[in-house]
RNA sequence: GGGCGAUUAGCUCAGCUGGGAGAGCGCCGCCUCGACAAGGCGGAGGUCACUGGUUCGAGCCCAGUAUCGCCCACCA
């Protein structure tokens, strides 16, 4: 209380770290699991990696799911939301890969199993640092039941699927094309790859002589060195120009393997010279072809990104951009480069290692797809599972319709190692596997019996074992009491970047494994750009982190203009966050989070006058367990039923996903309805004279309003809020744990709200009428009001914009203004200057001419006035009327 | 190459089923009025990207153009 009394802003910094300890130590973001998932509340957060720092999505997505788990907790449902952070194998191995070659050791140095232990160990001393992050935004996840990847319980469920699938048919292994990301040595799939457009390459044509010896057939290439690996040459059927070529061979340069020139229809006969080599090992059309045509595979470039020992001694070992470079020379000496030119395309890229993607042909495990897209893409189709915003179910729709297999293997240490054992004369991860018939294949939970298996060294792509993260996180496939409780879970939140990658897996593999969708809305957020509009990224020095924004310190390198963030504290940026967010990507505004500062500030400073002004009157009054408001004025009876519909207002917000108007929708009402006007308002009424009596009753209301206000600002502002529900008298308990009060019909009161508008409009124009007029800010101003619907206002009317209405005909009328209603008539007093006043007058008359004059157009329109509805027409005829007696009033 | 979205005040964005454009910040002017100067009050500022169409009436609906962004895609 003595901190109310001198300090006049909300410092952030102070409270926020102690409102936090008292959430965490009373534990009630920790729901013990009971009832139906039907009656609770559950959201599974999108699992950070174990090596992740809190960027600008992680706090808007964080924020977002808060809002929604606060909000329905408050409601009384039990709420949990699930916490837990991906093993995310590739960005973590590659992580203590890096911390390993700063030590002069590495991976392959240590062995897979002191490897493995080595990025356990990493995990404890580093990972989860971003939970704690998650803690600073005021998130109430369930911190006491955390959940990892790679727990042993998780990993019972990824492998029972795993085993599960391959039984059922829809997992198997097979020498495949596959996005091969040389940097990793890992194959990656079709999601990792990212196709970067605008790559400049050289196109070169070659000549392959026909075998007869008369004649060549020229192809173009923007890749030289995959020749080694051609093993046909392809034209259209119905092109005439080689009709009579096709089933005649070539003789590839350099090598001098024959090769047949075969049709397909694939082949586009306006491009190039409209002959294509086709090399089924390096290229995936060319695969297609190659598999369509039973051609050889040859493969001359190793997983290492160099050319293998089937490129031949004179390559061998070269990496692509030398062979290419070599073949190129070692053409022109066969003066068979027939041309050259500049051809900019597009290429794929890793977006795992940055590096480019070379297809080629490996011995991989495959998950068939098109079985579970069906139901993925009903659940959608039928409203099971609704999308938000509506335009994201056609994408997510789309590419379930036209999915492919999903290669699941990886070839690294860390992740869910595969859970297939060989034994046999062929080695594991062999690629002559399929050709020997003396190898068995074991696959299971456990190991199998007996000696000399050897588990397939390869692990599950990461997303493998994130898709089934709403369920297993809660103990599937066991029933345990948390999968009753909590699954299906509410919503899903997420960035649009992981549609298909995550959540259109999760939905298939809950409805397989589950047997029921995992979600019933998802939530697509907007990505916030950086303030200039580029994508927040470290390298650019576009990163925001929005912890520096919580607790202050430097901006990022590109915008180090304005010196430092001032701290903003935690309420402030996830208000800020919220009023930026949309329905499509969004520029980051630091005026949106200087706007929650100032929403805070102002709470703060409402509070501090209600407490310090009517706090010790008023709490005796009130009786903490049935707070009371008791309306004595129309202002009461107004500000009560505004509460009322702000109430139901953010309940429905929220409850739609429509964020930035929920949260403005509230600023708007703290600052403008409950601060600017009410408060104002209501400050005569505190003074000494008032009455004791009234002036409880009113303490009484303003207390109730406050209560309210911060009960339903709670879920957005969540420490502020907290601090001052401690501070508010007649308050019990943390209002973290209390309920959100509901809207109460009763207090609905549409004639106070119409009064009221009328009042505040009134004192809006008054105001600017004596901004016009030049009158001396403190000066009161004698004038009658001859106006309609001003019965209970009007001396508020008169206090707000000081003027005096009981000096009638004590004066001359010098000046008439134009209120809702009627008129005010002002009366000659020192305070007014005649010129100005009849020059604001003059200037008046001329606005309302002007309307009406347009009014009066738009009704002499006879197309208007038969064509468009009655109700339309009737109002401008109203309007008209109104606007002709407001003129002949003045 | 296809698809989607955007274009509204100086900046960041709202604008519901078509009926005389709004907010926050910034800007200008005035206020040391006992909650708050991170404040109060008032004000200026917009051919709603462009062109055409539908309509009595278009920021909103339709077609096209331009610019920007995103997604998908196997033309060497």
């Amino acid at each position: 209380m003595g901190d109310l009394q001198e300090r006049t802003r909300f410092e952030p910094a102070e409270v926020e770290p102690r409102i936090l300890e008292r959430w965490l130590e009373c534990g009630f973001v920790h729901p013990e699991p009971a009832g139906s998932a039907e009656e609770n509340f559950s959201i599974a957060i999108p699992p950070p990696n174990v090596t992740g720092a809190l960027h600008m999505g992680h706090a808007l997505n964080s924020t977002i799911q808060d809002v929604l788990t606060r909000t329905n907790r408050m409601r009384g449902r039990r709420s949990k939301w699930i916490l837990g952070t991906d093993h995310a194998g590739i960005a973590t191995q590659r992580q203590v890969e890096k911390l390993l070659e700063s030590e002069g050791t590495s991976r392959t140095e240590l062995g897979r199993e002191e490897f493995v232990e080595r990025v356990w160990e990493w995990r404890e001393k580093y990972g989860g640092q971003i939970i704690e992050q998650f803690k600073r935004l005021g998130a109430t996840c369930d911190y006491e039941d955390e959940r990892f990847t790679l727990d042993p319980q998780y990993a019972q469920a990824v492998l029972k699927v795993f085993v599960d699938l391959y039984e059922q048919g829809l997992i198997y292994r097979d020498n495949y094309m596959v996005n091969w990301d040389p940097g990793l040595r890992s194959a990656i799939s079709d999601l990792e790859v990212e196709e970067r457009e605008g790559v400049v390459d050289t196109l070169y044509s070659i000549a392959y002589p026909l075998a007869s010896g008369e004649g060549e057939v020229v192809v173009a290439t923007v890749r030289p060195e995959t020749m080694l690996a051609d093993t046909a040459l392809a034209v259209h059927p119905d092109d005439e120009r080689y009709a009579q070529l096709v089933g005649q061979e070539v003789v590839l340069p350099l090598v001098g393997r024959r090769l047949q020139i075969i049709a397909d229809d694939y082949v586009k006969m306006d491009f190039g010279t409209g002959a294509l080599k086709i090399t089924p090992g390096h290229d995936p059309n060319d695969f297609e072809i190659g598999r369509r045509h039973g051609l050889e595979e040859v493969g001359v470039i190793g997983e290492d990104g160099l050319m293998s020992a089937d490129a031949g001694e004179r390559y061998a070992g070269l990496t692509v951009v030398d062979a290419r470079a070599q073949i190129i020379i070692d053409l022109e000496q066969l003066d068979a480069i027939r041309g050259r030119e500049e051809f900019v395309h597009t290429v794929p890229y890793s977006q795992r290692s940055g590096e480019r993607v070379e297809p080629l042909i490996s011995l991989q495990w495959f998950m068939r797809m098109d079985e579970l897209a069906g139901p993925a893409i009903e659940a959608v189709r039928f409203g099971h599972v609704k999308i938000h915003p509506e335009s994201q179910s056609r994408r997510y729709v789309d590419w379930l319709e036209n999915i492919r297999p999903w290669c699941i293997s990886r070839q690294l240490w860390w992740g869910h190692q595969i859970p297939v054992w060989y034994r046999g004369d062929t080695r594991p991860g062999e690629k002559s596997a399929t050709g020997s018939g003396t190898s068995e294949t074991y696959v299971g939970a456990t190991p199998p019996a007996g000696e000399g298996w050897e588990q397939d060294p390869d692990v599950l792509d990461t997303w493998f074992s994130s898709a089934l993260w709403p369920f297993a996180t809660l103990g599937w496939p066991e029933r345990t009491t948390e999968l009753e409780a909590f699954y299906p879970t509410d919503v899903l939140s997420t960035g649009r970047d992981i549609l298909f990658l995550w959540v259109a897996r999760m939905v298939m593999m809950g409805l397989r494994f589950a047997d029921e969708i995992p979600f019933a809305d998802v939530y697509v957020h907007s990505i916030i750009q950086a303030p200039d509009g580029r994508r927040m990224s470290k390298s650019l020095g576009t990163g925001i982190d929005p912890l520096t924004l919580v607790e202050g310190g430097p901006r990022p390198p590109a915008f180090t203009q304005g010196g430092d963030f001032p701290a903003y504290g935690a309420d402030a940026v996830r208000f800020g966050l919220l009023a930026m967010s949309s329905t499509q990507d969004v520029r980051f505004s630091e005026e949106k989070v200087q706007q929650g500062q100032a929403l805070a500030n102002k709470l703060y400073n409402a509070t501090r006058f209600v407490v310090l002004r009517v706090g010790e009157d008023a709490a005796a009054d009130t009786d903490p367990a049935h707070p009371a408001p008791q309306p004595r004025a129309v202002e009461d009876r107004w500000i009560l039923s505004r509460l009322q519909a702000i109430k139901a207002d953010t309940g429905e917000r929220v409850d739609g996903f429509d964020f930035a108007k929920a949260v403005l929708g509230l600023y708007d009402f703290i600052y403008g309805e409950l601060c600017d006007w009410y408060l104002e308002i209501v400050k005569p009424r505190l003074a000494d004279d008032a009455g004791p009596d009234e002036r409880a009753a009113l303490g009484a209301t303003l207390l109730h309003v406050l209560r309210e206000t911060l009960a339903v600002a709670h879920p957005v502002i969540p420490f502020v809020t907290e601090e001052l529900w401690r501070l508010l008298p007649g308050t019990v308990g943390m209002l973290a744990t209390g309920t959100l009060p509901a809207p109460d019909p009763a207090l609905a009161d549409p004639e106070a709200e119409a009064a009221m508008e009328r009042a505040i409009e009134a004192v809006r124009v008054l105001r600017g009428w004596r901004d016009s007029v030049g009158v001396r800010p403190g000066a009161v101003i004698p004038a009658v009001l001859t106006a309609e619907g001003y019965d209970v206002t009007a001396d508020r009317v008169g206090a707000l914009a000081r003027f005096s209405f009981d000096g009638a005909g004590a004066a001359a009328e010098i000046a008439s203004v134009a209120v809702p209603g009627g008129t005010v008539l002002v009366l000659e007093c020192g305070d007014v200057d005649l010129g100005a006043a009849e020059r604001r007058l003059e200037e008046q008359r001329g606005m309302l001419r002007q309307e009406i004059a347009r009014a009066d157009k738009k009704l002499s329109n006879e197309g208007f006035v038969a064509k468009a509805p009655p109700a339309v027409v009737d109002a401008e005829r109203a309007k008209l009327d109104r606007l002709r007696a407001e003129l002949e009033a003045l």
